[in-house]
DNA sequence: TATCAGTTTAGAACGATTCTAATGTATTGA
DNA sequence: TCAATACATTAGAATCGTTCTAAACTGATA
C-alpha cells in the first residue's frame, strides 16, 4: 500500500493504481515465477481490470529497474521470477511448474571459457520426473 | 548420400530428397545448434530448395527419432543441437551462440528434490559477458 | 508400374508478444 | 489548487515464430 508506493517511486517507477496492484501481488513476500499468462489470470481473480498489454508493459517496466528476472525456460513463454537472487530451479516438464533451489550449489570441472570471454554466471537447471 | 538413405530408413524415416539433404547438413560429423531460421538461410545459401515448413516437420521428425536434441536457452525461438550426448554449454548472449561443453563436471550441494519427484538431468548453463 | 501411405508445400491460422495511437492520470510548479 | 504536460493504460492491430491444412507429389510395395 503505503510502502509499495514508495517503494516503486524509489525505482523511479509512477505508482499507477495497475503497478500498485501488480507489485502489491507480485512482492508480498513470497517468491513468485510468473508468466504474462498466469499473472493475468491470477488479476483476473482478483477482479482488478489490468489489461494485458499493462500486463506486459509493467513485467518488463519491473524487469528494466532490476525487480524481476528473466528466466529462460520454455521457448513457448518467458517466465519472470521475484527473486532476482542468483539462484538455481528444479523444473518439472509435466507440470510446468519450476522450484527454486536458494542453497549454495558448486560446479566443478567447468573447462576454460573460450577466448577473450568471461564467465558471468553459472545457472543450473535441474529437471524433474514426474 | 548411400549412408545418411541408410540411416534414416534405420530410423524409420523415409529418405526423401530434403530429408537427405538436411541429415547431410546436420549430421557431417560436426556438432551443431540450430534453429528452423538458421537451418533455412544454410539451406538457401546451398540453394536447396527446401520449404520452411519442411524444414519444421522435418527438425521435429529428427527430434521424435532422437537424432536431435531441444534446447531451452532462449525464449524467442527453438534450438536444435546435434548433440544429443548428455552435455552442457556456454551461452553468449551477445553473439547468440551455443558452444558445448562436453567435459564430466558435477554439480554438489543439490538439494533433495521435492516428494514423490525424481531427478531426471542435470543442466548446467554458462552465460559468458563479451 | 499402379497403388497408396507418407511427404512436401504454399499459404492460412495460431498464440505469445509488441506496437499504435487515442484516452486517461500522476506529477509539477505557478 | 489546478492547469499543463509527461508518462501510463488500453483495445485492437500488427508481428513473428511456429503449426496446421489440404492439395500435389513421391518413395515403397506388390
Amino acid at each position: 500500500m503505503k510502502d509499495i508506493k514508495h517503494f516503486l517511486r524509489q525505482k523511479s517507477l509512477r505508482p499507477t493504481k495497475q503497478r500498485v496492484i501488480i507489485a502489491n501481488y507480485l512482492f508480498d513476500g513470497i517468491n513468485k515465477h510468473v508468466t504474462a499468462e498466469t499473472l493475468s489470470n491470477e488479476l483476473f481473480k482478483m477482479k482488478a481490470g489490468v489489461s494485458l498489454a499493462t500486463i506486459y508493459n509493467t513485467l518488463h517496466d519491473f524487469y528494466e529497474k532490476g525487480l524481476l528476472k528473466k528466466l529462460m525456460i520454455n521457448s513457448e513463454r518467458i517466465y519472470f521470477d521475484t527473486n532476482t537472487e542468483h539462484h538455481h530451479h528444479f523444473y518439472s516438464k509435466k507440470d510446468q511448474k519450476l522450484i527454486d533451489i536458494n542453497v549454495d550449489m558448486k560446479v566443478s570441472g567447468l573447462p576454460k571459457p573460450p577466448k577473450n570471454k568471461k564467465i558471468n554466471k553459472i545457472e543450473v537447471l535441474v529437471h524433474l520426473d514426474n
